[in-house]
RNA sequence: GGGCGGUUAGCUCAACUGGCAGAGCGCCACCCUUACACGGUGGAUGUUACAGGUUCAAAUCCUGUACCGCCCACCA
């Protein structure tokens, strides 16, 4: 057995078992070994990305799902990869390309979308380097990319099958148009972000009486060089008499005409629209329903174009200011008003989008949208928390067509082609040579590529190697739980929902779990550009990757936000610390097996389960308790404090099960800190000092035997959130073979009152030792209340409060003496209290015999308060005891258990009272 | 404009189906007790945002108010 360091260093991805990990290829699931299937996708992070606290949050929560099942013997599939990431990649090597003073039509497609390859080969694995330091344990063997051959494919197979089914068309619509990407987004894509505006008043005159105008407001005054009509609502008295008439546009000086539309409202503005059908989605409605011709005035570029007459070539905003000027120049600007309204801005450069008229094609929505709607309803699909339901049904049923075509180069090109001789767009796998209809060899394809997303709602099907069916495909999908933030459910999961019933006929996945956002001690959202991100690598470096993962799931509540600070880390640095320390005293105790006992078996052999965990037979089945142990050494009975921490593991073992069961990683790791620190380290092994110390050789074993079995369920209960260090500890403490790893032992499973009572656990003696605890407290505080040093020996009689509890007591004495450090701790059924110090406790009062130290006017004092305290609450519980509804309306165990507390308030305050007279009687008056 | 979440100890947050309001950090006192000072022992700290209501019983359920934060939305 390795000795463990004095100081704990943590183990990281570079150390020895992680490695080995990869090498003996133990986290690849194969479809042939069967079994339970349990798949998980990762949410495939953009090539560009870098790790951030939101990936670590969502990984740490997969993997412990993922390392959970594994333990529990399920067949475990964890698909990695990494998503293209169109916009953002082609931007970041755009940016690049002008650091050398070139764009991308410099280079021209071909030798642009080289160099992305090139700088994905360079710069595409960062984040899964990343990832790997956390300690991820997905199938990394399977990596994907949706850019890859076989995803490529599936992209264009579901293209082909949606065209073909008319559920792909093509269309000049008013779309979310970036002019900086130069190039068309989704409406999700589109983020509206409140803006302080104005809201421009604008004169157009009238054509027959100049004199007259008529009053629009707009906040986009730039767009009117493109307006073809003012509406007004019909039923709108002032307007009444101008519909039909013509007005002067200004600036442009074109005669337009006064429509009638419901579309306005005539309580907003002065309740006459503008109307631009080539750059407002509600104008281009309005033009349709009129006949109006669009007239488009911006370039792509955001420039005005030559439609905008003495503006073209000037920037929309630039634009704005200076026809604005113009117009108050001409005495046509009214007034300018402030305005509150939300303006889209691109998700990926944060522009001001602009709506345009442009062709593109788009997926029609409303016919998917229809079994997955249903999927989530009838709650074959789950969200986590389920709150998340409501927001996805609300989206599903507004539905609205989706853009998936973009101007980029980085992408999957859309497999349409068109043919230059006779007109004919048809779509086609591969590279057609020759149009299918006049077999004209003058063809084209479409120069757009599909939206991102467009391959990423495949993702769970595509990465199994669909369309083509296979084994794993076969059993692995659908998948199991989904794990991601709230941002996506839009752009990425109701898609894959929908794609899922689509083209597998099947749902994607069992359960959506939602996490919620990292964000920083003040509230706000972790990003780069406010630069109060927390780099998790700078945390793996001063806290280790356990440490980030641990505290991680410490603070974070199911669904809510995560607040974070780097002292926040520090929970789960000396967590890890304590444990590694917990496993250095179990090492060092057992050393000294060693040295006394030569021939006895190594303490590898202590490690013997008690309970079968061997993945053999039943789980949870009892073997014969207390295998003997080494030579020599015959089993013996368990102490109360042995039963009473093998009952409260199986206690943390149900919880964990519970929790995780539930998602709740909070309540999880809470309870296995909880568990570890304030149990296991606080109690046992102080306990454990004492027969570990004595010359009772058999003893000591069996007390280290009871350790051992307990620390390796420690490790196995919390490898799934601090995979290095228990992987680490599990070879140093001899519980796994050289090529065994903890993530292949088999998950705890609890036993219940009737196993443990089996092995030997009596609840009698787990209640007893819950009240020797307590009377321990009550000694130290009874030693501290006297001021005495606890390093001064201290002399404690006890007086018994039954005869069951002079048994255990007289039976217990050293153990107590030893936990108190005292000098003494002395059981007297008769002891009668002198001039002590005294105070209460479940199993008896206790004494300090110390002459000259008692205060007694103190002494009275304290005890008169404790019973007014006393007193306080037990009124309380009068009152409801006294009250008819109470006893009649509440459940019997509560008025039971109200009952319960008087009876014990009552017998206390009888014991405080006894004790005041006492003292009273010491009283000098 | 619609929807959702939050408001609990000095700070950051828990409290699953109403039934004695908890933890970590910080704070105070004492302690280098041979696993651990990234530690140990003990301690202090609450009108659960506000106002009503339901109930024997409310942090928890209902109604309303205030503030904070998200998401959605074509009122120019």
């Amino acid at each position: 057995m390795p000795e463990l360091e004095k100081n704990y260093d943590a183990p990281t991805v570079e150390g020895k078992w992680y490695r080995e990990w990869l090498d003996k290829k133990l986290f690849h699931a194969e479809a042939r070994r069967g079994g339970n299937p349990f798949t998980i996708l990762m949410p495939p992070p953009n090539v560009t990305g870098i790790l951030h606290m939101g990936h670590a949050l969502n990984v740490t929560i997969q993997d412990i799902l993922i390392r959970w099942r594994r333990m529990e013997g399920r067949n475990v599939l964890w698909m990695p990869g990494t998503d293209h990431a169109g916009i953002a990649t082609q931007n970041v090597v755009e940016r690049a390309l002008r650091k050398e003073g070139k764009t991308r039509n410099d280079l021209g497609r071909e030798a642009f979308l080289k160099k992305v390859w090139e700088w994905r080969e360079q710069y595409g694995n960062t984040i899964l380097q990343q990832l790997k330091k956390l300690g991820v344990s997905c199938d990394w063997d399977r990596l994907r990319f949706t850019m890859d051959e076989g995803l490529s494919g599936a992209v264009t197979e579901v293209f082909i099958r949606l065209y073909d089914k008319k559920l792909i068309y093509r269309g000049n619509y008013i779309i979310n148009w970036c002019p900086r990407c130069h190039t068309a987004l989704s409406d999700e894509e589109s983020v509206h972000v409140d803006t302080r505006g104005k809201l421009y008043y604008v004169r157009y005159p009238l054509r027959e009486d100049s004199g007259k105008h008529l009053v629009v407001a707009t906040t986009r005054p730039e767009t009117m060089l493109g307006d073809v009509a003012v509406a007004v609502n019909p039923g709108d008295e002032r307007y009444r008499a101008l519909i039909g008439k013509k007005l002067v546009l200004p600036v442009a000086e074109r005669e337009i005409p006064v429509i009638a539309d419901d579309f306005v409202d005539p309580e907003f503005g002065t309740g006459a629209v503008k109307v631009t059908p080539a750059h407002d989605p509600n104008d281009f409605a309005i033009g349709n329903r009129h006949g109006l011709q669009p007239l488009d005035i911006m370039r792509p570029d955001g420039k005005m174009n030559e439609n905008a007459g003495q503006y073209a070539g000037a920037d929309r905003f630039d634009c704005r200011r200076r026809l604005v000027e113009q117009l108050d120049a001409e005495g046509l600007l009214e007034k300018i008003e402030d305005h509150q309204h939300a303006v889209g801005h691109c998700y990926r450069c944060d522009t001001v989008v602009e709506p345009r008229l442009s062709l593109q094609w788009f997926v029609k929505m409303k016919p998917l949208a229809a079994p997955a709607l249903e999927a989530v309803r009838s709650g074959k699909i789950e969200f986590i928390p389920e709150r998340w339901n409501g927001v996805y049904l609300d989206w599903m049923e507004n539905i609205r067509d989706w853009c998936i075509s973009r101007q980029i180069w980085w992408g999957h090109r859309i497999p349409v082609f068109y043919c230059g001789a006779c007109g004919n767009e048809w779509a086609a796998r591969g590279a057609p040579g020759a149009c299918p209809k006049c077999k004209s060899g003058n063809i084209r394809q479409d120069e757009d590529v599909l939206d991102t997303w467009f391959s990423s709602w495949l993702w769970p099907f595509s990465t199994f190697g669909w369309p083509e069916q296979n084994p794993d495909l076969k059993l692995y999908y659908p998948t199991d739980t989904l794990v991601t933030a709230s941002e996506i459910i839009f752009f990425w999961v109701a898609r894959m929902i929908m794609a899922g019933f689509e083209f597998m006929g099947e749902l994607p996945f069992r359960k959506v779990y939602i996490h919620g956002t990292v964000r920083d001690n003040t509230g706000r959202k972790m990003s780069k550009s406010l630069g109060n991100s927390i780099d998790p690598q700078a945390i793996i470096k001063d806290f280790s990757a356990d440490a980030l993962r641990f505290s991680l799931m410490m603070v974070t509540a199911t669904g809510q936000d995560v607040f974070l600070s780097n002292d926040k880390f520090e929970i789960g640095r000396n967590f890890l610390t304590k444990l590694w320390n917990a496993a250095r005293f179990i090492q060092m105790s057992g050393k000294q097996i060693d040295d006394a006992s030569p021939d006895a078996a190594g303490p590898e052999a202590l490690a013997l389960p008690m309970i079968n965990d061997s993945g053999k037979g039943r789980a949870g089945q009892l073997v014969p308790p207390f295998v003997p142990v080494g030579q020599g050494f015959p089993a013996l009975s368990l102490t109360p404090d042995e039963q009473f921490i093998l009952a409260r593991l199986d206690g943390t073992i149900a919880a964990c099960a519970e929790n995780l069961g539930k998602y709740r990683f909070n309540d999880y790791a809470k309870c296995v800190y909880d568990f570890v620190w304030h149990q296991f380290c606080d109690w046992h092994i102080e306990y454990v000092k004492l027969p570990l110390g004595s010359g009772d050789e058999a003893r000591r074993r069996e007390s280290l035997r009871i350790m051992h079995h307990v620390f390796a369920h420690i490790l196995k209960l919390l490898h799934p959130l601090a995979p290095f260090v228990t992987e680490e500890l599990w070879h140093k403490m001899g519980y796994g073979g050289e090529d065994e790893t903890i993530q292949n032992a088999p998950w705890p499973v609890p036993l219940g009152c009737e196993q443990l009572a089996r092995l030997g656990v009596d609840q009698r003696a787990v209640a007893y030792v819950e009240m020797k605890h307590e009377l321990i407290r009550v000694c130290r505080n009874l030693r501290t209340d006297c001021d005495i040093s606890s390093s001064a020996g201290v002399r404690y009689i006890i007086r018994p409060e039954n005869d069951e509890a002079a048994a255990q007591l007289s039976a217990d004495r050293d153990s107590i003496k030893a936990l108190l450090r005292a000098e003494a701790f002395e059981v007297d059924r008769a002891a009668a209290p002198q001039k002590a110090l005294n105070a209460l406790s479940p199993l008896g009062a206790v004494f300090i015999p110390i002459e000259g130290l008692v205060d007694v006017e103190r002494e009275i004092k304290k005890h008169a308060d404790q019973l007014a305290k006393l007193a306080g609450s037990l009124a309380a519980i009068e009152r409801k005891l006294n009250n008819a509804d109470f006893v009649g309306k509440a459940p019997p165990e509560v008025v039971a258990l109200q009952q319960e507390r008087r009876r014990e308030a009552l017998a206390q305050s009888e014991k405080i009272r006894r004790v005041i007279d006492l003292l009273s009687g010491f009283h000098p008056g």
